[in-house]
Order: structure tokens, then C-alpha cells, then sequence
DNA sequence: CCGATGATGACAGCATGCTGACATAATCTA
DNA sequence: TAGATTATGTCAGCATGCTGTCATCATCGG
């Protein structure tokens, strides 16, 4: 195990030529898969920043874009029990984000003709124009990000991940 | 963009036979891209909730066990400061969690002759038991969770998220 | 040797996740 | 239809990240 962590060391630590050889001991793919959680763990944070950072001007946050993105691309609006369903997460953090989100003007709660209590989240105008321009950065950053990248290897990934996540989801 | 989320939700809410036909529109690689930073976020949450899970029993949590297992692997003890480095957190959060650790027994603060107050961590005995509890639960998880997935697709996704924290984080 | 710069400790505040608990609405089932 | 089960709203508490600030220790350069 002493590979893993000089390599979660390595990545800060060493020139970027480093992440070559493949650890030696025992089991590999064990070792494979325990750096890979701890790097995962890891990108989540950087990426949660990056995301914070390339949208403050809009006034949003990585929390935000994720409810936006899943509220712009529904056509009737969602409940929030079902963006939380949406986006894996408990249907009380994601109450938290819309009520400020609502108060901040960038979304609407309408009434739900097929439920009583659970309203339907829906973009304002300004939630609208927010996720355009979330969108003019998003998308740069997304294709500055893979350029360099095979095309195989994101579809390799995305579906290890995908099967990781089928996985733990039960 | 419509097929990033319907992808999301079908993680949810379709059977698992899904996950083949990649995104059509323009730009499949940045269609792609966004599909996996979305997954990521998913896979660290459950990776969260599955560490906590898998190690409660042994007095644990999953902000423990990367803190643990880093100072386990360290000969000579680590700072607080030095642990953060080697995670990618701020010092302040690891600081806490350490603390906690230390009321708790995992851990002692030991001087450090290289620092007069920067003292290094070391694991207590009870804090090396829970070491190698934590790996003989840990281990077969990681096996558990890799047995049917080729070795080369392992050592592709972790390329590839490695390469995205390389750049994310200058 | 001394001052500037950087690293660390300590405290505070905030954002974003989680869970638990309880009441009520919605839906299913016998 | 009536009761049981599930879904939702709401409030509370907690865990784990982040940043900012300020004092102090370490280190380096003139």
C-alpha cells in the first residue's frame, strides 16, 4: 500500500511525468482500485472549486449549477424530491439550495396540478439567462478539458464510473 | 445536453442495462466530459457513504481512515499540515479530524525535532489495530468491487482522473 | 545578524452534504 | 372503502469541506 499513497503524495509532490508504473506487490487491481477512490476523492474536491470559481460571476456555485442544469432541462419543471433523485443526493440538501435559490430570484416554485403539497421548481427568466451563460463557460472548459484526451478513454471512464456508481447504489 | 441528464437519471431510475449509446448532438466529447464530472460527484458521495458504512464498526469514518491510512504509512510520523498536502485538503480540515482522533485514541502529537510547534502525528497502538481492522474490510471491498472489471480500464480511468486533478489543480 | 517571507496554530464563519424525527398528503392494497 | 405504506415538507443536529484572519515560529537573503 505504500505505492498508493506515494502516489497521492506523487501528484502534488513530483513532476507531472510521474503516474507510469503500475504498483508492484500483491493484488494490483486492488491497489488500482483503492488509488483510484482516493483520487476520486480528491478530483471531487478540485472540481467542486473549479466549478465555484469559474461561475462566481454569476452567481452561482457548483450546488447551484447542479440543480440549474437538471431544472433547464426538464420541460414540465421537477419537485425537489425529484432533483434530489435526479442528482443522487438527500432531498433536504437540495431543499436548502432551492429555497436560497428561490429567494435569489433564479427559480420559481409553481403549484403541481398532480400533487398538492410538492411544487414544481421551474427557471425564472433570470435562473434562464444564468444557465446561458453557464453554459458559455461551462462548455469552453469542458472541451479545453478533453482536447488532448481519446475519446476512448472518456467513454472508458464514464463507464467505469457508471458501473461503480450502479454498484454502491443499491 | 438533454442526454447528460437523462443519463443521470437513469442511473436511478432504469435498469442497468443501460449506459450504452453515447450522447448524439454536437460535441460528444464535451457531452461526454460533463456526464463524467456529474458522475464523479455521484461516485464521491457514495464512496462516502459506503466508507462510512464499512467502517463504523471499527470506530471510523471515511475523513478518518484517509487520514489514518496516510500517517500508517509514514515511518518517521507526519504534520498536520503535511497530511493536508498529501490529500489535497486545508490544513485546517485535517487539523480537526486529527483532533478528534487524538481525543479519541487513534492518534498521539509527538514533538517534532525538526519544528518546535508544528508536532508530528503518530498512530497510538489502538490507532494500528484500527489500521489493520480497516484493511481486512477495506481489502476485499476493493477486490469485491474489481473482480469483474479488466485490469486495463482500471488503469485507464485512473490515468485519466489523474491527468484532471494534474491540471485542475495549479 | 536582521528583516522579509513563508509556514503553522488557533479561532471564526460559512457552504454543502448527511441523518433523524414528526406531521401530513398521496398512493397502494386487502 | 378503510387501513397501511410511501412520499413529502419541515425543522434540527451533525460531519466535513472551504476561506479569512492574526499571531507566532522558521527560514532565507541581504
Amino acid at each position: 500500500m505504500d505505492a498508493l499513497v506515494a502516489r497521492v503524495g506523487a501528484i502534488r509532490a513530483v513532476a507531472p511525468s510521474a503516474g507510469g508504473a503500475s504498483s508492484v506487490g500483491h493484488s494490483p487491481k486492488r491497489m488500482l482500485f483503492l488509488d483510484l477512490v482516493l483520487s476520486v476523492f480528491r478530483l471531487n474536491g478540485l472540481l467542486v472549486a473549479e466549478g465555484d470559481a469559474m461561475t462566481e460571476d454569476l452567481g452561482l456555485t457548483s450546488a447551484r449549477w447542479k440543480v440549474i442544469g437538471v431544472v433547464a432541462l426538464s420541460t414540465a419543471g421537477l419537485t425537489v424530491p425529484g432533483i434530489a433523485r435526479v442528482l443522487g443526493q438527500s432531498r433536504q440538501a437540495v431543499q436548502r439550495i432551492t429555497d436560497v435559490m428561490a429567494q435569489d430570484g433564479l427559480i420559481t416554485y409553481e403549484p403541481n396540478p398532480k400533487h398538492k403539497r410538492s411544487v414544481l421548481v421551474l427557471l425564472t427568466d433570470e435562473g434562464k439567462s444564468a444557465y446561458n451563460a453557464l453554459r458559455e463557460v461551462q462548455d469552453p472548459w469542458a472541451i479545453r478539458n478533453t482536447e488532448d484526451i481519446p475519446i476512448e478513454e472518456l467513454e472508458t471512464s464514464l463507464r467505469l464510473v457508471r458501473r461503480l456508481i450502479q454498484r454502491l447504489d443499491k
